[in-house]
RNA sequence: GGGCGGUUAGCUCAGUUGGUUAGAGCACCUGCCUUACAAGCAGGGGGUCGCAGGUUCGAGUCCUGCACUGCCCA
């Protein structure tokens, strides 16, 4: 590895490379330790991407959490195992093999089920699991040798044991419903699927004739009409007075010729619309409820495509909508159409196809959740699950707490196929986790299987448990389960989240623990927490869509400003429990933070390099063994290492606690405030290579340099894992001690290496340059010119200024320093701080107004706090209640403002003397 | 209709159990190509913390109401 890099940084030069790098050489891989690990596990499941899809923001700032996340354990000791795979996405993949299909004027019914089903495994295999390569490109650190597809054998065998299973244990029931059920995918969709729109439409008023009284009419109300031809009832409240009078009597369906009756349920609501509604069990949930209690029939007037079937009379065969328009004017000619009111209602819509789901009775399976449901809540209840932020616990709840049944069957050709099978015979249902041979209730051997398919998140729900063997008792299981940490976003909270916990919780308290002895609900979870993170917006907030054209692809970002870049940003504007308005300035912003790194390594390069010509030779590899400066060390050495310190232990608290964006600015402020802006800059005074420079003095402060950079790179990696690669292999010029900085060890703080008393006369002396160089501007000293200043203040910060005289010198721009014994500089020549006062006798034509207007606004500050001082020293309530610490730090505050306030008079008074 | 959030600088957001002068990035203004970096350096302006009450010695932070706004569920 040479020490000549480019002049910018230019990330594209570096990233495939090294991306191919860590997947080739394994990196992540997490063999299963034999016995005991001997390092703590950290398990984190990627929560898998459909096959069918493309790496959007939302995962790529899923991936950069877990990413950073796993690689700090890792980095930490770890035993880090991040495990990468996909779902089969049912509806989406069987859609878009249709799609293609229909491109070559063919269907799935023309293929036939196992021709179409073996055309989805070709289309998975050309173009499934992109996502992947993408997250390759991206330099996830995870384990490539576990990846996971839901369909592969050995997850398939745990779908079959879990559907056995529940089956066996009562869990799972088959029956005749209402169900949310999608006209184009033509399978039911669970309530979850189903995506609620408000949408402005109508009520309808039709009357229907009373039977024993011609001439009288009962008027019922609708949005949905189409559906009356599936009548069976009306019902209306029973304290409704205006209704009492028809209690018990009949009613004329129209256009049916049908006779239906009048019943009473107190569900009905007197004040919706004209407190009498049709009742259609077959075409909606409230219906169905109502006509089991009552003991109607049900009529269903609608096929799978949602067009009349045959029950509709002479509307067979049209669609619904179709069917609801001639309805209408068939009313409306027959004069029962009342009124046509404006009425907003919400309608379903499918979440894949966004076609109008249809409320429609068929026959489905269904898990029955609440036993689940039960232990879900005691796993969160008793604190074995945490939530962060906490609040989505609450959420969690909420749902949990109000649970329906889980419809589980699809009538999809794409997915794991319901191990029940039908007898031909005697019409029972033999359920088996092997083919049956015969009927398990009549041995008749004409059996055929069910043809309904699985839910895909019931068998991605099984994950946990079943990426390390389950329904096996492995060794895999014993390590790796339960996993730490699941990161994923609140979108998935009840499709995903919920559904593991359940089915989790419910399977493994069955599984023994490693030694034997049973598993509680504590050791049963899947995960031991959850981070929620935000959605990824548009710099306007504004959510991301395909129809807005507002989206964002990352891998086209990543391309411009480099993948480090875009993690940098999405990291440090990721806090937890707000959304991420993605802004590319932002983006520019940490390019310009990778280019400023990279150009620290040239420098520091530049000097190592310098050094060895001079006979210095640094070794990098002995750095991590070196306990920093001693304490005759210059002040710069010995500050920044306390700082990188500091920044240490405040990086490790902030990503325990999943603050990302608290971790991430602490790093970007130490980097570019400490370490470029700061030490850089001074340490430039040490690195004097000449003939008669003090040779151990450079040789300590290269290594200080060196290792400090060092250290820096190994806090940074996380977060920039690329940029942070290809430097450190530079720093240790090709021959590194491990593989990759990823498998080095993160900055922890050591205890010796804080020094607050270092860092406490840096700011001074920070505070100190900071003020000449104001001072400079103010008196439009040119920027290559040097000035002479003045010094007041007491002894020790003038053997601060003293000692650290060519620091001062160098970073304000300072030809000579001096202590005078009295101050005779004007006002306009002065600056005072709390600590200093600095003046510089350059002249200039000082500009009495606008100096005049600079120390009124600031006289007007320290009157500020002058009077909340006193405000507050005045009242003993504050005294003698308020804490030590803060009493005495606003009477110090309170004297400084003072002090201060009386420069600032002084000055003004000098200036009117002037003018 | 039920539930959960949010409202702090021009923009995007921090602000951990109430405590000393409310911070950052971007944007903006001014001056510098000072041989690591113009994707840079240096300096600067900018906020009555949505409104109204209350609790407290003390409120951006806690409580109540209101306004606006976002999300989830039905």
């Amino acid at each position: 590895m040479s020490h000549d890099l480019p002049k910018s940084y230019d990330p594209t030069a570096i990233e495939d490379r090294w991306a191919e790098y860590w997947v080739r050489e394994r990196l992540f891989d997490v063999p299963t330790p034999e016995g005991a690990p001997a390092a703590s596990p950290f398990t984190i499941l990627l929560p898998p991407p459909n096959v069918t899809g493309r790496l959007h923001m939302g995962h790529m700032l899923n991936q950069t959490e877990m990413d950073i996340l796993t690689r700090w354990r890792r980095m930490r000791g770890d035993l880090a195992l991040w495990l990468p795979g996909t779902d089969h996405a049912g509806i989406a993949t069987q859609m878009m093999v249709e799609r293609q299909l229909a491109s070559e004027n063919t269907t799935r019914q023309e293929l036939g089920r196992e021709a179409f089903v073996e055309r989805v495994w070709q289309w998975k295999q050309h173009y499934g699991g992109a996502i992947l390569d993408q997250m390759k490109r991206l330099g996830a650190s995870v384990d490539w040798s576990r990846e996971y597809f839901t369909m592969d054998d050995h997850l398939s065998v745990a779908v079959r044991e879990a559907f056995v299973r529940l089956h066996e244990q009562g869990l799972i029931y088959r029956g005749a419903y209402i169900v949310n059920w999608c006209p184009v995918q033509q399978t039911a969709i669970s309530d979850l699927e189903v995506v609620h729109e408000e949408q402005q439409g109508k009520l309808w008023e039709i009357r229907y004739p009373v039977v024993e009284e011609p001439g009288q009419f009962l008027a019922i109300a609708t949005t949905r009409p189409e559906t009356m031809l599936g009548d069976v009832a009306v019902a209306v409240n029973p304290d409704d007075e205006r209704y009492k009078h028809l209690h018990g009597k009949r009613l004329r369906l129209p256009l049916m010729n049908r006779e239906i009756p009048i019943i009473t349920d107190a569900w009905v609501s007197a004040d919706f619309g004209t407190g009498a509604v049709k009742v259609t069990p077959a075409h909606d949930p409230n219906d169905f409820a109502l006509g089991q209690r009552h003991g109607m029939p049900s009529i269903n007037v609608m096929d799978e495509t949602a067009h009349i079937n045959d029950e509709g009379g002479a509307y067979a065969g049209l669609d619904r909508y179709e069917a609801r328009k001639r309805i209408l004017a068939d009313l409306e000619a027959q004069g029962l159409l009342v009124a046509a009111k404006d009425h907003t209602n919400s309608i379903g819509k499918c979440d894949r196809c966004k076609s109008v789901v249809e409320p429609r009775l068929s026959t489905q399976w269904f898990v029955k959740i609440q036993p689940l449901a039960d232990k879900a809540i005691a796993a969160v209840e008793q604190g074995y699950i945490k939530f962060s932020p906490e609040q989505y616990a609450k959420t969690y709840f909420e749902w949990m707490r109000n649970i329906h049944d889980w419809c589980i069957s699809r009538q999809l050709w794409w997915g794991h196929r319901i191990p029940a099978w039908h007898c031909g015979t005697c019409k029972q249902i033999t359920v088996a986790r092997e083919t049956p041979a015969q009927c398990s209730h009549c041995k008749s051997t004409d059996l055929e299987q069910e043809k309904d398919v699985l839910d895909t998140w019931f068998s991605s729900g099984l994950l946990p448990c079943s990426v390390f063997g389950w329904p096996r008792h492995t060794h895999d299981l014993d390590i790796f389960y339960p996993t730490q940490l699941l990161v994923t976003g609140f979108d998935i909270l009840f499709f995903w989240v919920a559904r593991m916990i359940m089915l989790g919780c419910h399977f493994m308290l069955d599984m023994p623990m490693a030694d034997g002895s049973e598993r509680t609900l504590k050791d049963a979870v899947p995960f031991r927490e959850v981070y929620i993170h935000a959605l990824v917006r548009d710099a306007d907030r504004q959510k991301m869509s395909k129809t807005k054209g507002n989206v964002i692809d990352p891998i086209e970002i990543v391309g411009k400003y480099g993948t480090d870049a875009v993690r940098f940003t999405l990291a440090s504007m990721a806090s937890p429990g707000t959304d991420i308005a993605f802004s590319e300035s932002r983006t520019e912003g940490y390019r310009a933070f990778a280019n400023k790194i990279w150009n620290a390594a040239r420098f520091i390069f530049m000097n190592v390099d310098r050094a060895a010509e001079s006979g210095i030779f640094v070794d990098p590899r002995t750095l991590v063994n070196s306990f920093g400066p001693d304490e005759n060390a210059p002040i710069e050495a010995r500050w920044i290492v306390s700082r990188l310190n500091n920044t240490a232990a405040e990086v490790n608290r902030a990503l325990g606690e999943y603050r990302f964006h608290e971790a991430a600015n602490l790093v970007y402020q130490f980097f570019w405030g400490d370490f470029c802006d700061w030490y850089l800059e001074i340490v430039k005074l040490r690195l004097d290579f000449g003939e008669y420079a003090d040779k151990s003095a450079t040789r300590a402060a290269l290594t200080t340099l060196l290792s400090t950079f060092e250290a820096a790179l190994r806090l940074l990696s996380p977060f920039m894992p690329f940029l942070t690669e290809e430097l450190w292999h530079a720093v240790y010029d090709g021959k590194t001690p491990a593989k990759s900085i990823a498998l080095s060890r993160y900055p922890q703080p050591l205890e010796e290496a804080l020094d607050a008393s270092v860092e406490g006369e840096m700011a001074i002396l920070q505070e100190l340059i900071v003020t000449v160089r104001a001072l400079r501007k103010d008196l439009d000293v040119p920027e290559r010119e040097l000035v002479a200043i003045q010094i007041a203040g007491p002894d020790t910060l003038q053997h601060l200024a003293e000692t650290n005289r060519s620091i001062i010198e160098r970073l304000a721009r300072v030809s000579a320093i001096d202590f005078p014994a009295t101050w005779n500089l004007g006002p306009g020549n002065t600056r005072t701080t709390a600590s200093f006062t600095v003046g510089s006798s350059y002249e200039k034509q000082i500009d009495v107004v606008a100096e005049r207007e600079r120390l009124r606004k600031q006289l007007d500050q320290y009157d500020k706090i002058l009077i909340n001082a006193e405000r507050q020293l005045g009242n003993d309530g504050f005294l003698s209640k308020a804490p030590e610490k803060v009493v005495t730090g606003l009477k110090k505050q309170a004297s400084e403002a003072a002090m201060l306030r009386q420069e600032t008079l002084d000055a003004i008074e000098k200036l009117e003397q002037l003018a």
